[in-house]
Formats: structure tokens, sequence, C-alpha cells
DNA sequence: ATACGATTTTTTTTT
DNA sequence: AAAATCGTAT
């Protein structure tokens, strides 16, 4: 039995004790949200519900394996049949035994950003529209306009007028490559990211049937983090709980970061509309930050109009204040950090319990040279990802061509892999492969090795040695890992020792992925779940067998969302990089970037420093004066005494 | 015309 | 670090 009185406070039991029907619990950061997500999980399935009538919509994979297991101890048993993931992961669920209804196999392909924005600029070049004088978008930027229209439900002349007015006159060009983009995507048997949630969307519209069978199923629908949705999602979720009405979404408002994807702040703000008869609950307490830290982050969010009304409180005993350390320079800036590091480290706060933080990947670099210099162990969790590598991304579009012969980008990427054979090459090969019955088979021929220049056909015979393997492979029990050896056997290995210089940490971590493979029983399976991973979720896969050496983590603010830490450092408080200038520009960017400061703040238990440099270098402007970020000047105008700001100041050596 | 290496530029945030 | 661009070799 689970005590409930002793484990949850009152404002938590009262959600996870509720019966039913429409819910929003708004939560505060801190106030042990994944923990009353989890109690009630737990709770709907000991009163009886069973666990395959449960849908549980998070952010991230992680966090959905992290709940599944702590609802498992809760409750001591199995709960596979709970359907738990990101909407992507669930909507991918619902495609893989549904999508033939809409003209697609079972067996279609998910394409990650880049494959999509390569495919956008051959559509390009298709279509002939990009004269050569004049400016025409690139390929992600075709990609970022499709993807807003998608998720915001607004056309594309609207994602235009307000995003990129000067391409507007190229509106009838762009609608071209767009409608191109959709229609090869369809040929080719491929989904992008945003055709996952899409082509659920069109299913329920389409199949009746077939959302009257998910929303029968799922008698209990939980959304966490609803405050990121965006309208696709806010719609499916909306189907799922269309039946039985039980609906709970939990999020926090003003946490709210990833409009840039189309995440609809309005969902959670306008949820008692849609739902008149939703209960509110809000969970006020924090029991993560002292009070000097709350307190600087909720006088700094009451400067956000749009929001919920709350009052979080702090629990925890008094600490010291929030710091704010202007450095002469970047390279001071960098300095400080891995000195006030090394300090905290003698003081007897583990490496792992300090974060530095930062708008932007790129924002980190003087920091990660400093760092490597002293020797701290760090551990980023920003820049490419795991799985976007090169190596990774070549090896997995060989098993891509066997699951799905017709994916392209997957063929153009391995032919560009072989001597001989470059872009043009490629691109006139995969065109012609394509357009065969059997492209696996052709691929096998002596036709195909003439389709190249004389010199490429000894690295070609090579492909064919390598995919007779694959597919003799496929015919008998094909798993993933085995898959991954053949092509590391018959020719990546070699091509890793002439490309790069760094080929056994590459090897390495081929060899990981293999092992992260076995968890999935076939090459569909692998590949599907590996297109939806987020680079969150991989901590486990990276370094599953190593022992977990202590780090200081250098992580984008985004990523840092929902994870703490005792200490944390935000780098580049200043104008123009938090808020960051380009964010401004968009419709409603001050108070998302106002957000960023508020969930960077609420991360840190007991310390916390704002760093920026008063100075800047850059190559194209020379030496720049720089403002602290006005996110810390609103908070402390000049006129308040010293000692009733909620930071102190630091003066920092030049010396350290 | 094409392949490929060298050079330069460019980074918001991500499922 | 990777993509885009440029220049040279085939």
């Amino acid at each position: 039995m689970i005590d409930y009185d002793n484990e949850l406070n009152q404002e938590q039991r009262s959600v996870v004790m509720e019966e039913g029907g429409p819910l929003l619990v708004i939560a505060g950061a801190g106030s042990g949200k994944t923990r009353t997500l989890t109690y009630r999980v737990a709770r709907l399935i000991e009163t009886g519900v069973n666990p395959s009538n449960i849908l549980l919509a998070t952010f991230t994979n992680k966090a959905a394996n992290a709940m599944i297991s702590r609802v498992k101890v809760l409750i001591d048993d199995e709960v596979a049949e709970l359907w738990a993931g990101t909407f992507h992961h669930i909507a991918n669920r619902i495609l893989r035994s549904n999508a033939w209804r809409l003209g697609y196999e079972r067996n279609f392909s998910i394409i990650d950003a880049e494959d999509s924005r390569q495919m956008m600029n051959s559509c390009v070049t298709e279509t002939s529209v990009a004269a050569k004088n004049e400016s025409f978008p690139k390929g992600a930027v075709l990609r970022d306009i499709l993807s807003l229209s998608v998720n915001t439900a607004s056309s594309v002349e609207e994602i235009l007028l307000r995003k990129y007015p000067f391409f507007y006159e190229r509106i009838d060009d762009i609608q071209n490559v767009l409608n191109l983009y959709i229609l090869n995507k369809k040929k080719l048997q491929i989904m992008d990211f945003d055709d996952l949630l899409v082509n659920v969307k069109e299913l329920f519209r389409a199949f009746a049937d077939v959302a009257a069978f998910y929303a029968d199923k799922f008698r209990h629908v939980l959304v966490d983090e609803y405050q990121d949705t965006n309208m696709i999602q806010a719609d499916l979720v909306d189907v799922f709980a269309s039946r039985h009405r039980n609906l709970m979404v939990v999020g926090d408002d003003s946490q709210s970061i990833y409009s840039f994807r189309g995440a609809n702040f309005a969902n959670i703000i306008e949820f008692p509309q849609r739902y008149p008869d939703c209960k509110i609950f809000k969970l006020e307490t924090n029991y993560r930050s002292t009070p000097e830290i709350l307190n600087l982050a909720n006088l700094s969010i009451t400067y956000n109009e749009r929001q919920f009304e709350k009052n979080l409180r702090a629990v925890r005993r008094r600490g010291i204040k929030p710091v704010l350390v202007p450095t002469s320079n970047v390279i001071q800036q960098a300095n400080f950090v891995a000195q006030r590091v090394i300090e905290l480290v003698r003081e007897g706060i583990p490496l792992n319990e300090i974060a530095v933080l930062y708008r932007a990947h790129y924002h980190s670099m003087e920091l990660q040279m400093e760092m490597t210099r002293r020797g701290i162990p760090f551990e980023i969790r920003s820049g490419i990802r795991f799985f976007e590598q090169a190596h990774i991304k070549d090896v997995t579009a060989y098993l891509r061509i066997v699951v799905n012969p017709y994916d392209e980008p997957a063929w153009k990427r391995i032919l560009g892999l072989y001597a001989g054979v470059g872009k043009v090459t490629a691109d006139k090969i995969t065109k012609y492969l394509i357009k065969q019955e059997k492209p696996l088979d052709m691929a096998l021929t002596d036709a195909f090795l003439k389709k190249a220049k004389k010199n490429a056909e000894p690295a070609l015979t090579e492909l064919q040695e390598v995919i007779r393997h694959l597919a003799d492979l496929s015919e008998n029990e094909a798993t993933p890992a085995k898959a991954i050896d053949l092509v590391l056997d018959y020719g990546y290995r070699a091509h890793m020792q002439q490309k790069y210089t760094d080929m056994v940490s590459r090897e390495e971590d081929l060899n990981q992925l293999s092992t992260f493979s076995t968890k999935f029983s076939t090459i569909d399976n692998f590949l599907a779940g590996l297109a939806l991973l987020t680079n969150t979720d991989t901590d486990d896969v990276e370094r599953e067998d190593f022992i977990e050496e202590q780090k200081v983590v250098l992580s984008t603010i985004h990523q840092a969302k929902g994870l703490e830490w005792q200490v944390v450092i935000i780098i580049w408080c200043a104008e123009g990089m938090l808020p960051l200038e380009r964010a401004l520009r968009e419709e409603d960017g001050e108070e998302e970037e106002r957000r960023l400061f508020y969930v960077a703040s609420t991360r840190a238990k007991d310390q916390l420093y704002f760093c920026y440099p008063l100075i800047d270098f850059n190559r194209g402007m020379g030496h720049q004066i720089i403002s602290p970020s006005r996110f810390i000047r609103e908070i402390a105008p000049s006129s308040l005494h010293e000692r009733s700001r909620p930071f102190d100041q630091w003066q920092v050596d030049e010396e350290c």
C-alpha cells in the first residue's frame, strides 16, 4: 500500500486523489510535479484502472522512463501496457499499425532535421526556382517555414509575413517547393518529425472509427509539460480524451520556452476556456531552492504580463544570496567560472552538483577551452547530438535502406561515402535506384556499377558486397547489432581510418550504438526508436558500462529544463545574449526570454551566480561594451539600496 | 563536368 | 564542429 499521507503534501495529495474529469495542474518550479504525476498514475492503477487504458505524454523519453520505473516501484508490478512517451513516440506507435490507411507502408522511414533539409534542397534544385542572382531560402529555412506553418496551424503566407518578410515576394516558388517536398516524402515512404503528428491528426479526421478506438482505450490521459505543447498536440490530446474526459494536464506557464518550434502558450492559458468544467490545482510549495534564490526568480517573473497568478513559497532554510559577477571580458568570465568551480569542490561540493548554463551553444566556447586547460572534467549537453554525428548517421543509413529501400536521403549518404562518387553522381544513382521496383536487387547488378564513372567501380563493388551481406542477414534473424557489425567489417571501419583522426573514439561510439541496439528486437524498431530519441535520453546509452565519473555539466538553458543542481552558474547574462537579440524580434519574445531566465535561475538549489563580461571582442565589430541583462537590471533598480537587492555583487581580481 | 581538398563562415533554443 | 564556398586536379 502506498502511504499517500506521508509521502505527499496537501496540494499534491488533492491532485493525486482526484477522481477524474478535466484537471489543470499549475505546477511551479521544484514543487514536486513529477512526483505528483507518478503517484497519480500509481493511484489510478491501484484503484483498478488497467495500465493499458492510461496514456502519459511527456516531453522527453527520459522523463517517461523515469516516471514508469518509479510507478513500478510504487505499485510493485509491471506496467508494460501503459502508454508513455513523447507525442512523437506515441504518434509513431499509432502510425505503425494504422498508417496503411493513409497510403503508407508499415516500414516508413523517419528522417531527422538534416535529411529533411537536404531533401528540401533537392526539391529546390528540382523545381529550378532558385535563379542565380536572386536570393531564395535555403533548405533549413524552408523546413522551418513548413514546420511552423504545420505546427501553428497558420498558412505559409502568414509565416512568411511574420518571420521571413524578405522572402515574401517568392511565395509562389516557395509554395511549389514545399508541395514537392510533401509529395516526395509520401512517395518515398518517408515521414519527418512533423508528419508523425500531422498524420495522426489526419488519421483521426479521416477515420472516425480509429479516433474512437483510441478515445475509448484511453480512460485516463495525463500530459506533462503542457505549456510546451503545440496546436496539433493539443488537438490530439483533445481527441484522446474526448470519450472519457479524464484529462489531466500539468505544466507551468512560467516555464514555457519552446515557442520557436511552435509551442502554443495559449494552450495552457486558455485551458479553462476549452474545458469550462475543469478543476484547477496549484502546486506552490518549492522544495528545491533557498528562499533567496526563489525570491529572485519570483521577482523576475512578475515582469511578465500573461500568466497564471501563483505564489511559490520556499520551505528550505535561509541560504546565501545569489551573486552577480561582472568580469572584464569573456576570458575573465571563463576564468572566474573555472576558478569558482575549483573553490566549490574544495568546499566539498561534488562536481556533478555544479552546472553552467547559457542561452546558446556557442556561448560556452571559451569556457570549454578554459576547463580543458585546467583539467576540470566536464560534460557538454549541447551542440551536436550523439545520434546526429556523421559516423552514426552513416552506419544507420545502411540499415535504413534495408528496411525501406526507397529511403532517398539514406542512399545519397551511403553512395557519397565511396571514392569516386561525389554529390552529382550520388544524386544521379539514387534517383535511378528509387525508380526501380526493387532498388536493393538492382544495386547488386552490373548495370548499377556502370552508372558511375569507371574509377568508382572498385569502391562500388565494395558497396555491393555490404548490401549482399545485409540482404542475406535480413532473411535470417536480422538483429540491428549484427547489421552494424557487418557494415563495420565490410568497409566502414576502413573508411573511418582514412577519414577521421579520432577514429578510435568514433568506433567506440559505434560499439555503444551496437550495445544499445540490443534493446530492440528488429532493425525496424531500432531505427524508429533512434529517430525519436533526444540527446538527454542518451545519457545512459553513451556510457552504460563506464563508471560514472563526476563532471561539471555545461548545458543550454533549454536542455536544463526539469533538472537541478546545488550550484548553478549562468554565463553571458548580457543584453543581446540573454535575452538573445534575435529572439527579441519575435512576437512576445521578451516574455519568453524572461521565462528562460526564470527556468535557469530555478534550477539552483543552494547557490546561484550570474556572470557577464563588460567587454566583448568579435571579428566583425571589434571591441564592444556590453550591458548587463535587462533581467538583472529590472530586479535591482539603481535606486534600490544594495541591502534590499535580491543579489550581491562581486568584484573579480584580474589575477585568477 | 565532376570530385575533392582547402578555406571561410557560421551558430537559438529541439521533438 | 559542420556547412558553405572556392579553387584545383582529374
